[in-house]
DNA sequence: TATATTTGCGTAATCAATTACGTAACTAAT
DNA sequence: ATTAGTTACGTAATTGATTACGCAAATATA
């Protein structure tokens, strides 16, 4: 057994989670590429977001997508120059700047549908053959800290050893 | 509804295990520091992994640890700092650096392992609590990738569609 | 209307980890 | 003993994201 931490159980819940999702991430950049198509899995979510939405600001899209601003505008930089997003100044608030798909970006997006569908469709595989289902695991540990955070919970713990 | 993506289900499962992931490891950081411990999370594996070994190499630990060696050394570089971890050239092979831990290092342990045990505690009522537990997922996940890789299911995915 | 506060954005500095590359030591093959 | 190949380690560059800071526009308050 050269693997240490699959035996610590909960004491290293986040560092499990962390390594399946650099896994699955790394696997999806290895899926882009053998089918051709010139994307990264770290412009998924705000691609996406854009292809829902008319337009939007650095901040809105930040909440949204839970990263920080400077991320989205790191983001939106490297879209812009593949020349998939542009931007423009608000009218209502001069210091909003709106983020939105170009025509190009549109008119990429049926490519990027079939891949996301694959990947759709093997992730529901995936899921589907757990007989504990980790969408619905994850789906209640953020219910269950939402209600009460984890540094909430750890506070109560050392209190009820008092 | 300000959240778009737990939504967007088994697509981007990496994302929310990332996401949960840096919420733990954060709110870990929060607590040595509210308790008054001089200690990282990301610090955890490399002392934990030392602490129940004499010493080892860097590949070794990079093995074990799964993160890449130059981590490691990093790592190292920092317990080093602090005093806690030293290293030796080995004899029998003059390329390996040895590392262990310090007697200073040894020391901290059991200070450590207050709050280690603490951290297990809460991190075992949060996954009792759960109707479907997350690390039988994350388990079950792993096991369901080692026996064939993501990649290797993509390719095949695809293939039946033909 | 003037002033203070908040909000939206951009840049810079920093952090944690990776990949890429170089060097030295060991091992195997001739 | 030489040469070729592999392994262990270290450093540098890059990546991807964060926090900190500052400016300008908008909003609230006196």
């Amino acid at each position: 057994m050269q693997d240490v931490f699959s035996k610590l159980g909960p004491l290293i819940i986040a560092s499990r989670l962390k390594r399946m999702s650099d896994y699955i991430m790394r696997a999806g950049a290895e899926f882009y590429n053998s089918n051709g198509v010139d994307f990264e899995p770290k412009w998924f979510p705000l691609y996406y977001l854009l292809s829902h939405e008319k337009e939007l600001g650095i901040m809105d899209i930040a909440q949204k997508l839970n990263i920080s601003h400077p991320a989205v505008i790191q983001l939106a930089k490297e879209l812009e120059k593949k020349g998939w997003v542009t931007s423009t100044k608000s009218k209502e608030d001069a210091r909003k700047r709106l983020l939105k798909l170009s025509k190009k970006g549109i008119s990429f997006l049926p490519q990027l549908q079939l891949i996301w569908d694959d990947i759709r469709e093997v992730n529901r595989q995936v899921v589907e053959s757990q007989s504990t289902n980790v969408l619905n695991a994850l789906e209640e540990m953020e219910v269950f800290f939402a209600s009460k955070s984890y540094t909430e919970r750890m506070k109560e713990y050392q209190e009820s050893k008092k």
